[in-house]
RNA sequence: GCCCGGGUGAUGGAAUUGGUAGACAUGACGGACUUAAAAUCCGUUGGCUGAAUAAGCCGUGCCGGUUCGAGUCCGGCCCCGGGCACCA
């Protein structure tokens, strides 16, 4: 009889549900294990197979580790607001509550039925109103701090739309519906200041057991740069014009300066003659997309002010000149300009004929344009014959001693734009009064969404939040405006933030979480998601992670000791999938015809979690096969378990190959190499298969093994075996050293690195005996004969080498 | 351009510290069962030479090195994937 796997999932799910199995103690004597997944955005469109890759690993290591003694949490819930739920509001009107709640109960119907051992029981929403008033709670602590300010910045503004677009809804400098023109114009936002936590957070990726591909990722993003800002007096308007540079022992070659178009000395820097010029070269500057002025391998453009600087360790008038290679956000918005050791200097120079002095020594055979590379420093007066680093401390020292420079560090890490001009997210908690912000009282939160009747923004890039007076204008008891409400809502990225450290304590009303919990569960010991989280959820949540430790509320410095990356599924052909491109797999088929425990397994065989790889409709009906065969192995015809099983008897290779078996999942469980688990399951059933007699004990050790795999077939056979615990809970077994090797091995035999034969020895054997029979060999004979031995090698247990000439 | 990964049969992929390359699965081929097919079971399956499940040679992207021995370590190249991109 075949397995029947829709009845049988039904059976056990159910269980699992009604009595609570998965349920995390909220404090235990038990050491906790923490593991958690990458909440998904309830998208209407519904999971395809790729998006569980990721749960399917952690539930299996969720129920390893309860078998292994721990108290496990393993939660899910919703990233529930977002941009497509507010599209749909504005085409239909129905309110994203409406859709969000909707797709959400689609998304837990296809999460349940993989039969997943979530604690159901604390299940969070981000767009609940007890969440939001945590999240808006912690936007207070970062305000409070100093770390939330408004600043006028430059917003994806599409006229055409009336609207203000997201990062990700502009493509190539047009909106990505209608494909209207996107234009950088400033408004006012609430920024968050992550850059005061830049050196906590690049110092903090240290001890994280995070892939490294991560780690560097981020320290890229943070982009950290020693080196010095050095001050150039411009005896014009009696000020110093400062520049930050990585390279100050290149000094002496600094020929020239250039401004960002946007710095603010450029008006007042600006000769008379080259006003125009200036004028409108700025105006040009600024109606190019961030798009075009990064342009890759675009001429240099750039226009000279008039003016000039000295450079402080020469003297020397060199020329000040405005290019928008240069950006006003790194940095001090101006650089020194070093053609000879800087490749887009040299370029500017010469579109422009301005001088290039060459400072280091380039190496020899040197043909390039710029000298990059290290090599004595040259032309540089008092620091000629110094190498590149001996120079940076030695004219650093210099410009400190003078009053002409100091030590900077630099980073590329700019602020986060914290607001959105949507209606779909956490209002921020701020009243504009007298134009000054204000921030709600904690009592007064949460601070909900009103109802509207309009979705659109206002029209004014404002949020549609703006169009409702009554929410907007605040009024003390006679009826007087006193305040306005801010009108921005925050990003996404808000709720993904601290979601971690809700699921610990999810009922609380009192506080965003209880500490004595916080303290047990924190840090989480393993999280899996997507590698397109690498830096950003991953850096905010640090940030608001670094910042709450400092205020006293967490007690771990970093949120997430351990990070594993899932790689994508692909489709059949070999592309990602998309319903363009229609190559994509439904799980609700997969489950339907083949069953959870088939498309688990068959999803975690593939091959390594964290790589991409294509699905493969035929794989997965092999795992099908694989799952019948074990369950034809122990039942008969009439679905009655096989008389073969029984108390008595146990056969000695049965046994070593169920510890095998052991020894190699549990190992490779550790380190989350989940294919080769499948493997064994598949080795050790291909053993049994043709066994006559089948011991009851091996089978019940066997069944723990898999039930991380495959959970509804393991709980069955459990059942059927007459086992009447609680499986989730059985020990997992240990393996026994002395049972994993047979008493006689057999070993390979080459003869100069080359195979020739192979011997069986006992275990324990000498290894002159073992050389003896290796070299008595006849298909060795056959090589060393009438030869000189030079050399004779064995490798206990491995391997036996005998060296001739 | 810079920073990370990665190249193993027809395919997905295995291979402790360097120690029998190709586990397991898919596909293909042959066989059993069947009126037939599906399902199931058994066998073969890296390439070349060979009648051969005799024997030998070659083989983990390419070239070279270290070693008794290299998929694994070192140097140089080629290709693919991901990220960043005028960050001074």
């Amino acid at each position: 009889m075949a397995y029947d796997h829709k009845q049988i999932e039904k059976k056990w799910q159910q269980h699992w549900e009604d009595n609570h199995v998965f349920r995390a103690e909220d404090i235990s004597d038990k050491p906790k294990y923490y593991i958690l997944d990458m909440f998904p955005y309830p998208s209407g469109s519904g999971l395809h197979v790729g998006h569980p890759l990721g749960y399917i690993a952690t539930d299996i290591i969720a129920r390893y580790k309860r078998h292994k003694g721990f108290n496990v949490l393993h939660p899910m819930g919703w990233d529930a607001f977002g941009l497509p739920a507010e599209q749909y509001a504005i085409k239909t009107g129905t309110h994203p509550a409406v859709t969000t709640k909707q797709n959400i109960g689609n998304f837990r119907r296809q999460i349940k039925m993989l039969g997943f051992s979530y604690d159901w029981d604390r299940e969070i929403n981000t767009t609940d109103t007890e969440y939001v008033k945590w999240t808006q709670w912690i936007f207070l602590q970062l305000y409070h701090k100093g770390l939330a300010y408004e600043a006028e910045v430059p917003v994806n503004w599409c006229p055409e739309l009336k609207a203000v677009l997201a990062n990700e809804e502009v493509v190539d400098g047009k909106s990505e519906i209608g494909g209207h023109p996107v234009l950088r114009v400033p408004m006012r936002q609430w920024m968050l200041k992550i850059t005061d936590y830049a050196e906590s957070l690049l110092e903090g990726l240290e001890d994280l057991d995070w892939p490294h591909s991560v780690k560097e990722l981020q320290r890229n993003w943070i982009g950290r740069s020693e080196g010095a800002n050095v001050d150039f007096h411009i005896p014009a308007i009696h000020k110093d014009l400062t520049v930050f540079t990585t390279r100050p022992d290149t000094l002496f070659g600094a020929t020239y300066m250039v401004m960002a178009p946007e710095h603010p000395f450029v008006k007042e820097l600006t000769t008379p003659e080259q006003n125009d010029a200036v004028a409108s070269y700025i105006e040009a500057a600024s109606k190019k997309s961030d798009l075009d002025r990064t342009e890759l391998n675009k001429d240099k453009t750039g226009v000279f002010l008039g003016n000039y600087a000295i450079n402080p360790v020469n003297g020397n008038e060199i020329p000040i000149w405005i290019s928008d290679y240069v950006i006003m956000s790194y940095g001090t918005g101006a650089i020194m300009a070093v053609p000879g050791q800087d490749q887009r200097d040299w370029d500017f120079a010469k579109a422009f004929e301005l001088p290039i002095v060459r400072t280091v020594e380039p190496s020899d055979g040197f043909d390039g344009e710029a000298y990059t590379g290290e090599g004595p420093a040259i032309n540089s007066d008092f620091l000629d014959g110094l190498y590149v680093e001996e120079a940076k401390s030695k004219i650093t020292a210099w410009l400190i001693e003078e009053g002409k420079g100091e030590k900077a560090i630099q980073y590329k890490l700019r602020d986060w734009l914290f607001s959105r001009q949507r209606y779909w997210g956490e209002p921020i908690p701020i009243i504009h009064r007298d134009g000054s912000p204000s921030p709600l009282s904690e009592d007064d939160l949460p601070l909900l969404l009103p109802e509207v009747e309009k979705y659109e923004p206002a029209g004014t890039g404002e949020s549609p939040l703006a169009n409702i007076s009554e929410w907007v204008e605040v009024k003390d008891e006679s009826g007087n405006i006193v305040g306005l409400r801010e009108t921005n809502t925050m990003p996404q990225w808000a709720g993904s933030c601290w979601y971690y450290l809700r699921y610990i304590d999810p009922e609380n009303a009192e506080k965003g979480w209880n500490e004595a919990k916080e303290k047990y569960w924190m840090p989480v010991d393993l999280y899996i998601g997507g590698a397109e989280h690498a830096v950003l959820h991953l850096l905010y949540s640090r940030f608001w992670h670094h910042v709450l430790f400092d205020l006293g509320y967490v007690s771990t410095k970093e949120p997430f000791q351990k990070l594993f990356n899932q790689g994508m599924i692909l489709g059949q052909d070999g592309t990602k999938m998309s319903k363009s491109r229609g190559n994509v797999e439904n799980p609700d088929e997969t489950v339907d015809q083949f069953g959870a425990d088939a498309m688990r397994i068959y999803e975690m065989f593939m091959g390594p979690l964290e790589k991409a790889k294509p699905w493969s409709a035929t794989g997965l009906q092999g795992c099908a096969r694989f799952i019948n065969k074990l369950w034809n192995v122990l039942f008969n015809e009439d679905g009655q378990l096989t008389d073969k099983i029984n108390d008595d008897s146990v056969d000695e290779h049965t046994l070593r190959a169920l510890h095998q078996m052991i020894k190699k999942v549990s190992d490779n469980l550790d380190q989350l190499h989940f294919n080769t688990c499948v493997s064994e399951f598949m080795i050790f059933t291909n053993h049994i298969q043709s066994k006559k007699s089948l011991n009851r004990e091996i089978l019940e050790t066997f069944i723990i093994c898999i039930n991380p795999f495959m959970p509804h077939l393991a709980e069955e056979l459990w059942k059927a075996l007459g086992k009447e615990t609680e499986l989730t809970y059985e020990f997992w077994p240990s393996y026994d050293k002395s049972l994993l090797e047979s008493d006689t091995i057999t070993i390979a035999v080459q003869v100069n690195g080359k195979r020739r034969g192979e011997i069986n020895v006992s275990a324990e054997a000498l290894e002159e005996d073992v050389l003896k029979m290796a070299k008595s060999n006849e298909k060795v004979t056959a090589f060393i004969k009438g030869k000189e031995i030079v050399k004779e090698i064995y490798v206990k247990g491995r391997i036996v080498n005998i060296v001739v000439r």
